[in-house]
DNA sequence: GTGTTCGGTTCAATGAACAGACCGGAATCC
DNA sequence: GGATTCCGGTCTGTTCATTGAACCGAACAC
C-alpha cells in the first residue's frame, strides 16, 4: 500500500489489519511464506519483486511478529511464519477463492488444497467436508489444478510447487 | 496499492484478487458500502480518503463489477455493491477477525455481527452457531462492541453505526 | 588468491497519494 | 428569478512509495 500505510481515526479492525497486512506484496509474501518458503532468494525468484521492497516488507513483519528471523547458516537467515502468520490462513484462503470464482482460468481451478488427516479437498469455505472443520494449514497439502499455468514461470520454488506440498515444510 | 497495481507472472488466485481489491482504501470502501454506504459524500465523511482517490476507486470497482452506479436523483449517483462484492464479504471478515485477535482494543471487541434469522451473533469463522450456515450479509445486523470508540468520529454514517443497523441497508 | 552466491543497501527516476483550491450542475432559499 | 449552497467531482503542486539497476560485504568453492 502506498503513501500513508496507516489509516488514522479508523476504529476498525479491518483497518487495524490492514496496516499491518495491506501493503503491496505483503499477502503475497506471507502466502510463500506458509507454502514452505523462507529464504529471501526463493522469495525473490517466486515474486518480481524488488529486492529494496522485498527486503522492507520481511523487516516489517518480522517487527510485526508474523515472521521470525532464524539464521540456517552463519550470516544467512532464513524467515518463518509465527502463528500470528499462520492465523491470517483464513483470510488469505477466502480472498484466494473470490478469486478462483471471479476471475477463472478455462481449464479450471488453479489450485487445490487437501485436509491430509481426512483425505479430502477442502470447499470454498475452507472447510473439510468430511470432518467439518476448519483446518490450519499445518494440515493441509496444496496441489496444482487444471488451470495451472505450468509454463509461467520456471523458478525453483514454482516448478516445486508444480508437484503436490505439504503446507509450512521447507520448499523447494 | 501503489505503483503497479498488477502482479505480471504471477499464475494465482490471490494476485487475481489483490488486483481488484488489494489497492490502499479499496477494501475499505467496500466493507462501508457492505454496511450500506452509497454516496460519494457519505464515503468521504467516514474515510478520511482524499476526493481523487475516492473517485478513482470507485470508478475502478464499477468497471470491475463490484459497485453499480445509479442515479439516486437527476445528476446524483450512488454506489450499489453487486453480488460480486459481496461475495467478498467473507474475505473482508476474516481480515477483520485476524485484526480483532491480534490488535484488540483493552476494552474488548469493537464490533459484533448478528445472524439476524437465528438471532445469534456469528462466530471467528463467520458461522452462526446455531444453524451451522455462514450467512451472508444480507442476514447479518452489525453492532458496536464495548472496545468501539465512540469520541473518534462524528460523522453522520459512524453515528448511525453505533446503534445497530441491518447490514446492506441505506445508512444513515 | 579469484570467483560466485547470498542477502541485502543505495541511488535516481517514476508515478501514486495527498491536501487544498477550483468548478459546474442541481436544488434550495428568499 | 437571482443568489447561494451542496454535491460530486477535477486540477495542481508536493510528498512519498515503488521500481530497476548498481553496488557491497561476508561466506563459501576451487
Amino acid at each position: 500500500m502506498a503513501l500513508g500505510k496507516d489509516y488514522q481515526r479508523q476504529d476498525c479492525a479491518l483497518a487495524r489489519a490492514l496496516e499491518v497486512v495491506g501493503e503491496r506484496w505483503t499477502l503475497l509474501v506471507l502466502r510463500d511464506c506458509l507454502f514452505g518458503v523462507s529464504r529471501f532468494t526463493d522469495l525473490r525468484g517466486r515474486l518480481d519483486i524488488p529486492r529494496a521492497v522485498l527486503a522492507d516488507r520481511l523487516a516489517t513483519l518480522v517487527e510485526a511478529g508474523l515472521l521470525e528471523r532464524r539464521p540456517y547458516r552463519p550470516g544467512r537467515d532464513e524467515y518463518l511464519p509465527t502463528e500470528q502468520a499462520v492465523a491470517l490462513w483464513p483470510a488469505i484462503y477466502a480472498l484466494r477463492e473470490w478469486g478462483e470464482r471471479y476471475y477463472p482460468p478455462d481449464a479450471g481451478r488453479r489450485r487445490f488444497f487437501r485436509h491430509v488427516p481426512c483425505d479430502t479437498d477442502v470447499d470454498s469455505i475452507g472447510r473439510c467436508p468430511r470432518c467439518g472443520e476448519i483446518p490450519s494449514p499445518t494440515e493441509l497439502e496444496t496441489r496444482p489444478g487444471p488451470g495451472a499455468d505450468r509454463t509461467l514461470r520456471d523458478d525453483e520454488v514454482s516448478l516445486a510447487l508444480y508437484e503436490p506440498h505439504r503446507m509450512l515444510t521447507p520448499l523447494p
